[in-house]
DNA sequence: GCAGTCTTCGGAGTCATTCTCAATAACAAA
DNA sequence: TTTGTTATTGAGAATGACTCCGAAGACTGC
């Protein structure tokens, strides 16, 4: 969970004898420049860099995206139905969990340390390499609540 | 996050204008009977069902197992790519979160009850009706950290 | 420059999940 | 108990997010 430029970027890919590739710096760029609480989708990221004027490939985008989350650079949130959003994975200070309406998706970011220290703790006492630690809270949101609207 | 029997479910139901039928039963004993551990996939249940010799055709099982999700009876988990799967949503001793590799998918469970109290004071401040809380953490496995297979 | 390999692109293909609609069966009221 | 209303089921068709494939492009090391 660390925070990465462009050149540390390349030196993790090309340690694992993968390459560093535009497409993939301009992924990066965009993701770290978004503003906080934004998920894009992979459609999404793929519409706003058409655009931006640097189109990419959506095939690119997805095994992109899939590889960067795998390499702990980006979170992978399963918050709305039906598609995977992404954001940036950052270090403590801005590390943050979701609290979701079920029925009609409102989420609210907050951040708590000690769910960190849970997360952390618990991926080493099994030995495991920590890529990210998320608190996903399902509920219904007070306006929901009060609605006649079922499910 | 209760206990739920047929009769608490069909009251539940009723309450909103719905009805029990002996799929949604059938659905309930299912999980409730499953052994710890055991997370179904629509397409699991629908095959275990077959086998019982209690068939659900798989739009219903897909119909119920969200509205039960969305009920909080069930927690919906996407432990590994491609397919969600349920488990029954237990209350306070029995209640679980999931450590997973995102190479190999192997996932251990463990439990924290301070995990859950964060979960449930934030949903609280919000004015959220808590349904499920689950800390998802995601990392490298110690036999992946061995292996030389790339992500 | 050349060989070998990783990547990209775009379209075709896959498959979990949702939708449709006629038939069925809970539930409430009489 | 009977009946009317309407939620629910089942089977197959449809959807759409995501993956795969083959050819062309781009690095890397020699």
């Amino acid at each position: 969970m660390a925070a990465y430029t462009p050149s540390a970027l390349k030196a993790e890919l090309n340690e694992r004898g993968w390459r560093m590739t535009p497409q993939r710096e301009t992924m990066l760029k965009t993701f770290q420049n978004l503003p906080e609480g934004t998920h894009l989708s992979a459609e999404d990221l793929c519409d706003q860099l058409d655009k931006e004027g640097e189109p990419i490939s959506l095939s690119t985008i997805y095994r992109n995206l899939k590889l960067m989350a795998r390499m702990g650079i980006l979170r992978e949130l399963e918050l709305a139905e039906g598609q995977k959003r992404y954001e940036i994975n950052q270090p403590a200070p801005h590390h943050h969990h979701h609290l979701i309406c079920v029925r009609c998706n409102k989420t609210i970011e907050f951040k708590n340390d000690s769910v960190l220290k849970v997360g952390a703790k618990t991926a080493d006492r099994s030995g495991y390499h920590i890529l990210d630690c998320q608190l996903l809270i399902h509920g219904i949101c007070p306006t929901c609540q009060r609605s006649i609207v079922p499910i």
